[in-house]
DNA sequence: TCGTTTATATTCATAGGGAGTATAGCAGGC
DNA sequence: GCCTGCTATACTCCCTATGAATATAAACGA
């Protein structure tokens, strides 16, 4: 019998490096490598993904359902067989859209505590 | 001679209980006891805030000059000698808000790829 | 007086991340 | 072919941060 799924929230908080992953995986199946490269260039350098705490980052998001590990391979032209590629599963959806509305929340504290300025509200 | 103050964005990201500390003290003055309190409160249980993180979460932030403790008491009929009060220092006000604004980034990321429904959108 | 809440602090165990290293496949230049 | 550098996954060592539990003691209310 298979693990009943616990709770998004109960999930919560993430650390800033597992959020990372998941916002990368939420625009689609990436391998590893892409995702510390997209979250380099995205965040400008504000959360430096070393390979030691992606892959073991990944192993835990693994165990916990929160991600699976494709299948399929792309077209052959495009593979590279070291490749190992991931996407966020149902649970590691509701997981991210938790956290993000915990964030969001945040930030309407933050504003309202004069943290920031007009143009910096998104 | 004093240390050079480090440039806010070298302490980003903050882990989720510091932040959480930080935006307690964005409000006024606290006492270790009641930022506990208000953190539990106000993220309605997502983030429960230990006695043991909590203590040494300040101790690491008044050696970071990110938070200082204030010399001066209550009036004494609101007085309880045993509290400590902290508050924000300039650099801690600072740091704050960089890391505000990575995460008005990061939501930004999160609502163009759908993790977020209009309705949660601050 | 006694139990509960307030308040700070410490210890022990574990989780998580940074830096560095290992291994190996791939791609381009020569 | 060979060398070099980049891509890709993975592991180790070390340190930091958090959770859980406990200690201590003052304040408070029945």
């Amino acid at each position: 019998m298979p693990r009943a799924t616990p709770p998004p929230g109960s999930f919560l908080p993430l650390t800033p490096v597992v959020f990372e992953i998941l916002l990368s995986l939420a625009a689609g199946p990436r391998h590893g490598y892409s995702i510390m490269q997209e979250v380099e260039t995205r965040s400008r350098g504000a959360v430096r993904l070393r390979a030691g705490s992606l892959y073991r980052a990944l192993a835990r998001l693994l165990d916990d359902a929160i991600v699976e590990e494709l299948d399929g391979r792309p077209a052959a032209d495009l593979d590279d067989e070291r490749r190992r590629y991931y996407r966020l599963t149902r649970l590691g959806q509701r997981v991210a859209a938790a956290e993000s509305r915990r964030l969001v929340r945040q930030i309407g504290v933050a504003r309202s505590r004069r943290l920031l300025r007009q143009e910096d509200e998104g």
